[in-house]
DNA sequence: TATGAATGAGAATTCATTCAT
DNA sequence: GATGAATGAATTCTCATTCAT
């Protein structure tokens, strides 16, 4: 499974492999519904050879959370949006905004069976929660809020807003279009990824609002 | 148990009870983890009642899938954001948006343990995710469209942009509004509701570019 | 359900539903894999009507066993035996044997389903089993002990033969019989009765050796 | 618990163990009534262990059924019989009569507990009965009438008499001599085998009627 | 170290029995 | 008397965890 990318992190071998094997079982059924046995039977090792890596079931939970951390913010990762913003200086917004989405949805497609089990569980235990937002949501929102007041500082970006505003509007359009993606792909059939990224930025760059500066300012006068 | 809102729709008293703790139980362990034990006492009932009104465990989640269904779709509900749209006559986009998401806010506060319930088991189970897209999802897109297309028509809303991408903006800075109000409220704190609507609002509709044109049109050539 | 045959027996006329039913849910599902609660569709009546008439499920149980002895053992039918073999005495034995066989099987036809749930409680059960001794087989061996006396004084039947073999003889043959039309009907097609018993009578009266005196004197002498 | 005869039918020893306690635990209760849990005691395990061998209760009665079946019906019990009619040639219908019974006794004794649970399960479901009758029932009957064709040619039994009725006399002479020595062994004391065996043929030889040929003939005419 | 059989606590579910109406 | 909703003890079955090999 080299989607799930937890190469790289000098692991014990088994280790490795109990960890692919429970991001793949905990992502199909949930964490709760999930059994120590399939997991073995995926990693391919006797059941009780897992105890030997992890003490409990939801230690597996928390080995697949550490590692997830360190891919999203870790250094393996982090570099390359920083080296985006970093190659930033000469590029107008939106060919900065795409590239950091760009790279950012790949690693999302990269890590989605494990964010999914980290999420979801997330939602029932507050040191979860409490460890993404300490580790990654937290110091992206610090890295964002950084290139923001660069940008707006050029007069790329309105400055009559909130920086967390500004990141809401991009996380959120970028979370409804991974779930179209990745949970509703029947659903919604899409043309290829450049074009969508483009229409994604449109509307998080302009709105839906009519463009023309004339209509907002007599926006208010119709009827 | 006001919030969940199970009241007017006539059930069985003892259903009505078992239904409230299983929102609330399933709602704060996930459905596998929950155990029909706690659900019992939390409903204040025995055990064994709780099968005389659903055979399984199992069905306590599709009890609690088609309720929420009823309360967000159903006439209940549905009425008042048609009533607010069929009263749109002679508002302006930012009025009628922010009256519908101020409803549609208010709504999710009310479903917000049920809707995380049946979100999560959607995440597992692929009847549960058609059940919610077919009638919920659909429709509302469904609604949605009329209205923009109206909305466009008198020149309120950009024609140049797919009615998915208006939604799914609209969406997805809800849904984050959402979360962080829901899942992190004490790390976002928000001014009052107010206040938060307008700035949502605002950068739905004018994005986070520069407002001002000129900027717009010599954006690419800045280097 | 005339086959049950409960009627005449002034009891309550619930009781006597509830036995009648319980006779029916027993018989296709064994005691201990009936409830009560089906008992109860079954007779028509709520579950707990049931535990008015009977203190507790066993008792049921008991019940029908009761019931099924008054039928079998009781005036109501033991006078008909009785009047064949008083009218016996100028009949030769297997008229007698087939009056009485026919009389039996028409009785066996009958309690049926109530024989098939006693009998198999029976062989996990000593008290029912004791019960069905004590009320039924042990008071026809002694009837029929009085007319194989009969019968062998008069020569009709051999005296150098113990009654209970005899016994066991007409029993084995009426219950494989009886097996066979009962549970493997499908399997074993017969003729009509008549026939059937002329030959059962036939097989018992004169076993299955060839018939010829010279054959049965020389038969020790063959190697 | 050498009577059950599961020895030498290379079973892990857990399964051996537990189709043991099953059998005598079914058999003292039947199927419905008796607990997994007192079948563990009995088998000295813990009561999960049993679910590591059967997946539900009810296949460990298709277990027992399967092995009993193997065991009556199979090589190791079907060879014997077919030895003995084999070296039938030379010997009279009494004495090979004998053989058989004898052997087939032998073979009720050590698989009675067994038989009586899937004799008890055969009356409530029509898989086991015809499970009965096509490996049991069916096979037993031909090579019977193979046995039977071969003695009637040879004179040594009736010729206007049916193999079925034949071999009920037989079957029916013997269920109820094992019903007697099984179930009411303290009603019949019995003397010893051999004696009770001789009583036993004797009368599926000859019948219950005088053995006198002149009274054979005149038998109707009598009044 | 790895195994996987065995464990037993705990889960969902059933059902005879009770009792307020 | 009759009802049937409610009960909770008992039952089947699951599965994380242990431990002898």
């Amino acid at each position: 499974m080299d989607t799930q990318n937890l190469s790289g992190l000098d692991l014990p071998e088994k280790e490795h492999k109990i960890l692919e094997a429970a991001i793949k079982v905990f992502s199909e059924k949930g964490f709760s519904a999930a059994t120590t046995s399939e997991i073995a039977k995926n990693a391919g090792i006797a059941e009780g050879t897992i105890f030997r890596y992890f003490k409990t079931k939801k230690d597996i939970l928390r080995g697949i959370l550490v590692h997830t951390i360190n891919i999203i913010s870790g250094k393996l990762v982090l570099s390359s949006i920083e080296k985006i913003l970093a190659a930033s200086d000469g590029k107008d917004v939106r060919t900065i905004l795409k590239e950091v989405l760009y790279d950012r949805l790949k690693l999302v497609d990269s890590v989605f069976p494990m964010a999914r089990v980290i999420l979801t569980e997330s939602l029932f235990h507050d040191d979860v929660r409490e460890a993404i937002y300490q580790n990654i949501i937290s110091p992206a929102v610090e890295m964002f809020k950084v290139f923001l007041a660069k940008a707006i500082e050029r007069g790329m970006i309105r400055d009559d807003i909130d920086p967390e505003i500004v990141l809401r509007s991009i996380m959120g359009n970028a979370a409804v279009f991974i779930a179209q993606r990745k949970l509703f792909s029947d659903k919604f059939l899409m043309e290829d990824m450049d074009k969508e990224l483009d229409k994604l930025i449109d509307v998080i760059m302009y709105g839906i609002a009519v463009k023309n500066p004339d209509y907002i300012k007599s926006d208010k006068d119709l009827t």
